[in-house]
DNA sequence: TACAGAAGTATACGGCGTGTCATTTTTCTT
DNA sequence: AAGAAAAATGACACGCCGTATACTTCTGTA
């Protein structure tokens, strides 16, 4: 009996599926209302209406939880951005570029929680798992992805790009992005980090509330931002 | 006895500051160790050999503490970031944007906690007191400054601006903006929120460990932005 | 030197959290 | 219908937190 054999989910297995992600969604709601650091079994389990204890047969531990909200997020993200991305077509690299970054911004301002698990500080007291942390895999689709629209929009270098060969970038990434892309450069990889952070920035401080106090309309700002960006790429005219 | 005639400050008083700015050191060091969130006046009591009752006398509540842990830190930066600018002549107002730049990434991996604090997540349950938050005073202070760099070195307006008015600024950034510096355009306001950002995001991403894992000199990596960002600005010719 | 007030101590309360026992209830399989 | 496996239970141990009251010790001053 121990062979899997594929087979319907059973019933248990269904209500057991459901109850997991019952309570990740409760998490989610938790740490919206009172902040991420307020995430607690117990609190799940009272809202649930469960037994404290209950929660233990589906997540061993709270950094579990954590640990599998984050990688959750993380690839909800990426989701995100590479959906948003196809719904332009391959043909116009600049608008998928504007897609994928205006998907970014909805996606922290839909999810804040989530970007605050997956980029922010980490939760009081979590320990991630040894080995691979939970955002990598989802941080590395993240990367390429952008790796590869910078690329395809970038015609004219950046004027300052600090190095042009891979010896700045760790192996296990270089090793990755050469799979993956065989045919980028450094100087692309490293421009399209640096773009990411471009927004990034903004993003963050919109989130964190830094932004509104000084201006009343973000999206504008981020458009604008996203328009210097693509036009600095290349393709475009250079000066107006 | 209720006048406040100006004398030396009595041993006691010495004493009490000096009490007052340790409870904030190992404040910090707690924060810089444990995560923000492992922040507890008991803890702190444990370390300097207190009973946690007697912080209570230096801090009537620990969001007490935190609110000037906040407003510490927010005028550390500031002051760091002005110093860092004045060192540089007047004269040469894209080296100040440097070195404001360069400073404001060395505080924040001097003092991770203290960025956290200024610019992350609030930690969890604590409450800012009514009124101006904890950072407002100093976030003030620090745009401000960021303007009147941009404004100097801005010989070339921005590609893209989202506005050339004002409507777009809250009515006390405005008035605040307006005050000390009379001759700024929006549109140069727009840029320097823009700018932060840029750095803003590179930092972030640093020092949560997010650009680590995918390239190992995050200062070449912002320095070369910083170049460009000054570049974009004008002054220094255009292409090429 | 005597005394007021500040600073510190001891102790306690109520609440929260994680995680572990032995046990009972429910569900699936045979 | 019966027994094995899984899930949920209640009680509990332990530690942390912030905060309050009542008492003692110290310190500056008159």
């Amino acid at each position: 009996m121990v062979e899997a054999t594929r087979r319907e989910p059973s019933r248990r297995e269904r209500l057991r599926a459901e109850a997991t992600e019952q309570i990740m969604e409760i998490a989610l709601r938790q740490m919206a209302v009172d902040g991420p650091g307020a995430l607690s079994l117990r609190g799940i389990a009272r809202e649930m209406g469960m037994t404290p204890r209950a929660i233990y047969s589906y997540f061993p531990t709270r950094d579990d939880l954590v640990t599998e909200l984050i990688r959750t997020f993380g690839h909800g993200l990426a989701d995100a951005l590479e959906r948003a991305r196809d719904e332009a077509p391959a043909s116009d690299p600049e608008r998928r570029l504007l897609a994928w970054g205006e998907a970014l911004r909805a996606w922290a301002l839909a999810h804040p929680q989530g970007f605050q698990l997956v980029y922010g500080d980490p939760l009081p007291g979590y320990q991630p798992p040894p080995g691979e942390g939970p955002v990598d895999e989802a941080a590395l689709r993240i990367c390429g992805g952008l790796n590869r629209l910078v690329a395809a929009c970038a015609s004219r270098p950046a004027p300052t790009e600090p190095d042009d060969d891979w010896s700045d970038f760790p192996p296990a990434y270089r090793a990755r992005v050469r799979a993956e892309a065989p045919d980028l450069t450094p100087a692309v990889a490293a421009r399209a980090l640096r773009i990411w952070a471009r927004l990034h920035g903004l993003v963050t401080l919109e989130i964190h509330g830094h932004l509104r106090p000084v201006y009343d309309d973000p999206a504008a700002l981020y458009r604008a931002e996203m328009l210097d960006l693509v036009r600095d790429l290349g393709r475009a005219a250079p000066d107006a």
